[in-house]
DNA sequence: ATCGACGGGATCCTATACGAATTCCGATGG
DNA sequence: CCATCGGAATTCGTATAGGATCCCGTCGAT
């Protein structure tokens, strides 16, 4: 009937979901209609309840039986500690990567950098974490750990769905987020203890979660 | 017909057909054909697909268009890198949750080293595997960060079932591991430093994999 | 006034049916 | 003997329909 375009309903269906989740259109606790969906997207409800399953088993929707979906809850607390979790995981791949880094990925991380810092200048947010993540995504990809790399990705996605809810920029943040990039490379570059590196990737990126409850406890004194 | 026990035929159908992947009746590659499941099963082919959307999610089966599932191929360096980023995350769980650990819990914990030795006096391989497995469960069943909780749930799940397809029995592990969790619970009882703590409780881990290796690398020699 | 029973409406769950894509296998020609 | 092509069988994908379950507002009894 339609002329599907090498996808299926159900995963097109998915990705529209996702993408209605991820960009904040369905809040937390919106209701996820199996026949509303499906009128309104031109499907039957089969391909809407599949793409539904998913979503729910990769943590996106909670379901409960003849209730229905609704998205998954998010509060700082959820945010902090898959941030964590993520801290750990990549502190842990940063350092099985060392070894694996080339010269030419030093390059591009630095250069990676500077364009952090003129984001920096510009106080162009989106951009400035673009890139900061594309900075550790850059690192762990030659973790030869595939399970690791899967696991992170999966971390990093549900972290940004958080992030786009919940996140306030943390002025102070950028300029030792950089510098502590920067300790990280000449790391690697040295071929320093493992451990070092972990701990060093690790700690860097409990350093935005600290900022994070930082101001948010100044925020609520404030109040 | 419904003589449902509450549980749904969805639900029903998932548990059986990850049970067979579980316990090894569908070893890799098998594939898993809706229609001779649905007849089997006595459930039309909509629980079926369900099912196997929500398996495939969870990375237990691959999928392809038009083509159907099949059982994820388990080789031992999947076992491995998952057996590794478990061990980095127990690890920190278990540093997380020292803290809140009481002294019932250190009373059950050497309760179960104890069954740990009971049990390899009598080769029982299968019960020491579930205490030690018990073992470490408990300890980061006290670990505040869910997101964690839930990470080490799912790893170690599919951790269980690799090992159920390709472990075979390291014999002088046993009392190594044994002595390990004493020394790992001392340490939890004197209130030691996190660091020391996790990387305790890594390496711990991690000499499963390690022996795991030797073994393998021994065998290879002897053909 | 509060609590429990009851009914209507909404929503989900499952079964069946048919169309679409893929695969398998034999026939045909080189 | 091998490569290629076409058709049938297999299997997946989606639509539709009816039954089952839950939620919620209403009503009557204590």
């Amino acid at each position: 009937m339609t002329a599907a375009l090498g996808v299926s309903k159900q995963e097109r269906t998915y990705a529209v979901l996702r993408e209605r989740i991820v960009d904040g259109t369905y809040g937390p606790g919106h209701r996820l209609v199996i026949d509303a969906l499906a009128r309104e997207l031109q499907v039957s409800q089969m391909p809407v309840r599949e793409a539904i399953r998913r979503l729910e088993a990769e943590g996106w929707v909670t379901y409960v039986r003849h209730q229905g979906a609704q998205v998954a809850p998010i509060d700082t607390a959820s945010w902090t500690e898959a941030m964590t979790t993520l801290a750990v995981l990549e502190g842990f791949a940063t350092a099985l990567a060392a070894p694996h880094v080339t010269t030419a990925d030093l390059h591009a991380l630095r250069a990676i950098d500077v364009e952090m810092g003129a984001a920096m200048e510009e106080m162009d947010v989106r951009s400035f974490s673009d890139r900061n993540q594309a900075f550790h995504e850059r690192i762990y990809a030659r973790c030869p750990n595939g399970h690791l790399r899967r696991e992170l990705a999966a971390i990093q996605e549900r972290v940004n769905t958080l992030r786009s809810s919940i996140f306030v920029y943390i002025p102070t943040r950028g300029r030792t987020s950089i510098a502590e990039h920067e300790r990280l490379l000449a790391l690697i570059e040295a071929g320093a203890d493992p451990l070092e590196i972990e701990l060093v990737a690790r700690e860097h990126k409990l350093h935005t979660v600290t900022a994070y409850e930082q101001r948010l406890a100044l925020q609520e004194e404030k109040r």
